[in-house]
DNA sequence: ATGCCGCACCACGTGCGA
């Protein structure tokens, strides 16, 4: 079993480029962000035509996520449960994989940062502790009933020093300080893993770099995206490696896709 | 090492992202 997450940052400015990314990859489930597009103007036909389903939470011009499935998918959960969120941040759906169930959930946790014009503003920073509580409360939630689990997406937060190019330059910032640390900790206390940092202790593992000319040429990356596995799929997991190709690509999002690899179950 | 890039939208300027 192959899954894979990306933040795409607008799925129509890169439709033909998902295509074939997908057919050359065929994961069998792919976790979206940043679709940023309402359902209504969904790329579902071309994806159809590409062998995968469907299911979306979409919003116009920002944000949106989606769940890109080879497998017929069900819908368990739009937003999370117990949180008023004008955003479109989480989607879980239910499938069965040769005879297995799976809870796969696409995640995109709020930035967090102040406005430009606004650096004092914090309430943005409230917010994506806010949100943290919400998702933080659903995946035990989710772990406690002893499904199979996984939280893919983009978290943005770097979690230690081998996640950020520059640990000076973000330090403090909503990325990289104390408060967000201790969240995605709290996941890996109650039991998630961390996919890639599971089988790879030191290598950095970036998954975003900015579109500025330098930034991928000379590395300078973050690891922002995750795949956090339950228990039962964390002893089965085989590889999770960072597509760093498909961020050299023409029209490139500014993040590249994460994908991990099963044992069947 | 900063949104200088890129995206969307009541669109030729602004808000947003990390």
């Amino acid at each position: 079993m192959k899954i894979a997450t990306l933040n795409i940052n607008s799925i129509n400015a890169r439709l033909p480029q998902l295509c074939a990314w997908l057919t050359a990859n065929q994961p069998d489930i792919l976790l979206l962000q940043e679709i940023k597009c309402e359902f209504n103007n969904f790329p579902f036909f071309d994806l159809q035509m590409s062998g995968y389903e469907a299911k979306v939470l979409g919003q116009k011009s920002y944000n949106g996520v989606a769940v890109l499935s080879r497998y017929p998918l069900n819908v368990i959960q739009e937003n999370l449960p117990n949180f008023n969120d004008e955003n479109a941040r989480y989607l879980e759906v239910e499938t069965s994989i040769k005879g297995r169930d799976y809870t796969f959930a696409s995640v995109y946790v709020p930035n967090g940062n102040p406005p430009a014009n606004n650096p004092q503003d914090t309430s943005r920073f409230a917010y994506k502790l806010q949100w943290l509580d919400a998702f933080l409360a659903h995946a035990e939630r989710l772990l406690k009933s002893g499904k199979n689990v996984i939280l893919g997406g983009d978290f943005n937060i770097m979690l230690t020093l081998h996640d950020v190019y520059n640990p000076e330059l973000f330090a403090g910032g909503a990325l990289y300080r104390p408060e967000v640390w201790n969240k995605l900790n709290r996941l890996q206390y109650m039991g998630y893993t961390d996919a890639f940092r599971q089988l790879y202790p030191q290598t950095n593992g970036y998954t975003y770099w900015d579109y500025g000319a330098t930034a991928f040429a000379n590395d300078l990356g973050l690891r922002i995206d995750y795949i956090l596995t339950s228990p039962a799929l964390t002893d089965k997991l085989q590889e999770c490696r960072v597509d760093r190709a498909l961020r050299q690509t023409e029209k490139s999002s500014d993040h590249t896709a994460l994908i991990a690899t099963f044992e069947d179950m």
